[in-house]
DNA sequence: CAATTCCATAGACCGCAGTCTATAATCTAT
DNA sequence: ATAGATTATAGACTGCGGTCTATGGAATTG
């Protein structure tokens, strides 16, 4: 480790803070990508020869919540059923959110989720929260109390799809709206189906 | 009618005629303000005069949608059930979105809907889609087809959604995806439940 | 230790969506 | 018909995210 590696990673780290702390303070989209290199002492060029985009710190911040998950995963007691299970951490997950990312956050990700060409977060199928979704599936389905008329895969996409589209609504509509209500009210309807 | 509201029409018109055509020539985010209003030999004031913003002119094709819903809920014969009409409408609508407006139209409009403190189309619970699928719900559940553990808005509101997260999904997965096959096998599993 | 290469950074610059101001053409009132 | 009000439009301007180029000091080489 050289001198000048060393001092990049701090100019780095510099950016990575100042960028985040604002953040926190004015939103994403309150803050502009020179207000953080004034703040932080660089420039433009030490910004982008550390990040790709704007966005790409923000999603820094967003990989916690992988731990989260697997944090959340490992404390679930064996003796729920799969559906109690996958609703527990739907519900957590939300709170989580909700909590540690604000409307803004959700909609600023989910907007730049949808930039082309962009290796996006939110499609990663190999994200945790996939896997551990469908480990809960297979379980459930292995002891016969989740159809098979669909693979785990499928159900886990249905089910990661499930919290996408919650939270994509959550952004867009301004109204009340309970994330951990909405998804408990959701996965009811899922799990019981709405035919009669 | 004076001879400049006239005017101002036909400007409004052909700013309208060149955006949708330049639009559906290179993608949305392919073509500048600048483009639109020097095709259309007009300038900045009068674009921002007659529409509120790039993205508002793009929903002028999108309420077109609107006037397909209508027309295909009369084409429903009467003796389907209530849950083969709304897989029938989900698909129509897929397949309609897909060759209408496709994958960079609808990633347009999400991206737009995220946009804070905007009056957007997808999040008004007046569109006729909504009125469309309630009165299919309604129904189904008058006859007992459908259940009725939740209102007819609650089951239209979570049929909405889920065509919108998958939308979402067809927009941010680029891989293959086919619309009207992914709607139809997820309201399979909606219709029945996943638990076994 | 001197010469050369390398590369992190500074900041000018670009194209973009959207705003602001000035203006000329038209409309209204008398 | 003329003076004054109105308004659709032209286009300069702003602030944004992101790119490009130049540079000075550190690393490497002989």
């Amino acid at each position: 480790m050289t001198s000048r590696q060393e001092k990049a990673i701090e100019t780095k780290e510099r950016i990575l803070r100042t960028a985040l702390d604002l953040f926190s303070e004015k939103g994403f989209d309150g803050v502009s990508v020179d207000e953080i290199v004034r703040k932080s002492e660089t420039s433009k060029g030490a910004f982008y020869g550390h990040f790709t985009s704007k966005y790409d710190i923000f999603l820094e911040k967003f990989k916690e919540i992988d731990q989260f998950y697997s944090d959340f995963q490992e404390s679930l007691p064996d003796s729920l059923s799969a559906e109690q299970k996958i609703r527990k951490l739907a519900i957590a997950q939300m709170e989580y959110l909700r909590d540690e990312m604000g409307r803004d956050g959700i909609r600023s990700l989910y907007a730049y989720a949808l930039t082309p060409s962009v290796d996006n977060y939110l499609s990663d199928t190999e994200r945790p929260l996939y896997a551990i979704l469908e480990q809960l599936v297979a379980d459930g389905q292995q002891k016969g109390e989740l159809t098979s008329s669909a693979s785990s895969s499928q159900l886990a996409l249905l089910l990661s799809r499930s919290m996408r589209g919650t939270l994509y609504d959550w952004a867009i509509f301004d109204g009340d709206f309970n994330l951990a209500d909405e998804i408990d009210g959701w996965l009811a309807l899922l799990f019981s189906g709405i035919r009669n």
